[in-house]
DNA sequence: ATTATCTATAGATCTATAGATAATGC
DNA sequence: ATTATCTATAGATCTATAGATAATGC
């Protein structure tokens, strides 16, 4: 309903992730998308022909959104240790832009597995140097006995495991044990260095 | 539709969390509970009312299961490293038997904000003498210098991160990095014991 | 008599499309 | 002429209930 219509193509576009990425896509009817949007429920069909295919559109383009430069390494000329750090920021940082992001994708993969090929084809598309790049570096610092033997699958799980549950979970803290809005800033900045604390620690040999 | 239906009412309850387990509130319908159940879908209305009265149920027996025992105490004579790794394993292995229910219980908790009083309902009932016990137990470690200045809520935290992650992001890597059942369950009880070694390494002072 | 089970249906969605009308680009 | 927008509606759900019939407990 903002924008000032002149373009209704993008506003239902746009209705459609607010609504979908709140109440995910079977909460979500067309025609609240419409009314969100402000135009009749036909118009949603006229520009995107069916439900399926406009949700596909916007899952397609927040996994694209969660999964690009998650090892993003063209951080030049840093240490491996501020390398990951600058990762592990990165990513956390993503995450307070989008906290919604990881339990809709994760949820509607639950529910239609054919969405897992959209996550997979954005994984295989991104990224393949750029985590090779990665696993290089890593193996190498293990050579050295700068770090302890590990894998790339196991330090970006470590990673995404403690990054990403601060926000799923983030409804039942804020409610539950942080109501303040100032505390659960400083909880969320507090943890972004408690994660890259932890995570550095765990590498150590 | 198994258990020579003797007992219909278990049945319905029983078909239903099959299926709202995997599928979620809105997904599943009282029709597909009573196919399920083998009878006919007046009778899940029957028994329990509404959808909502028995999906309330269900999700309130989950709640349960997902938040008891999480810092279960009695394990007698431990030292404070060994109960820690006992409270990881526990929670981990608990995990493991029920997969679906992290996903499961935070994603109906967003479409519902009524269901976050049933979980935090349960957190109150269950745990506050437990948790202040174990709290207890902490601080006294760490005045004693075994373990560095923490709290409670972090360590919670980043057991959480890093046990339920797995489970919430497993479709994931059995399709797309371990297709081998076997391969994924070696790196399952890898996990565990990884997880351990963070979280311990993480309260080194 | 009471409880369990079934059939049938009202009423409320919701998606997708057909067909009419208005706006825009030549 | 073509594209955008609207109204109206078909057809497919789905939930909840009314009312009939079967089974069970005295």
């Amino acid at each position: 309903m903002n924008g000032s219509n002149q373009n209704l193509e993008l506003e239902i576009l746009n209705a459609a992730e607010r609504l979908f990425l709140r109440k995910g896509f079977s909460l979500t009817s067309t025609t609240e998308i419409a009314k969100e949007a402000g135009c009749n429920q036909a118009l949603v069909h006229y520009y995107y022909r069916t439900k399926e295919k406009l949700f596909t559109r916007i899952y397609e383009k927040n996994a694209l959104l969660f999964l690009k430069d998650l090892l993003d390494g063209n951080r030049q000329s840093l240490t491996f240790e501020e390398k990951i750090r600058e990762i592990i920021e990165g990513h956390f940082n993503m995450l307070i832009k989008n906290p919604q992001l990881p339990l809709f994708l994760f949820n509607e993969l639950i529910m239609n597995e054919k969405r897992l090929e959209i996550l997979r084809e954005n994984l295989d598309e991104n990224h393949p140097e750029v985590y090779r790049k990665f696993e290089n570096e890593l193996n190498r610092e293990i050579e050295k006995g700068n770090i302890r033997q590990t894998t790339l699958l196991d330090l970006i799980l470590t990673t995404f495991s403690l990054n990403v549950m601060l926000f799923i979970i983030s409804p039942i803290l804020k409610k539950a044990f942080i109501n303040d809005e100032t505390r659960y800033r400083e909880f969320v900045d507090h943890r972004r260095e408690e994660n890259v604390r932890i995570i550095l620690l765990s590498l150590k040999p």
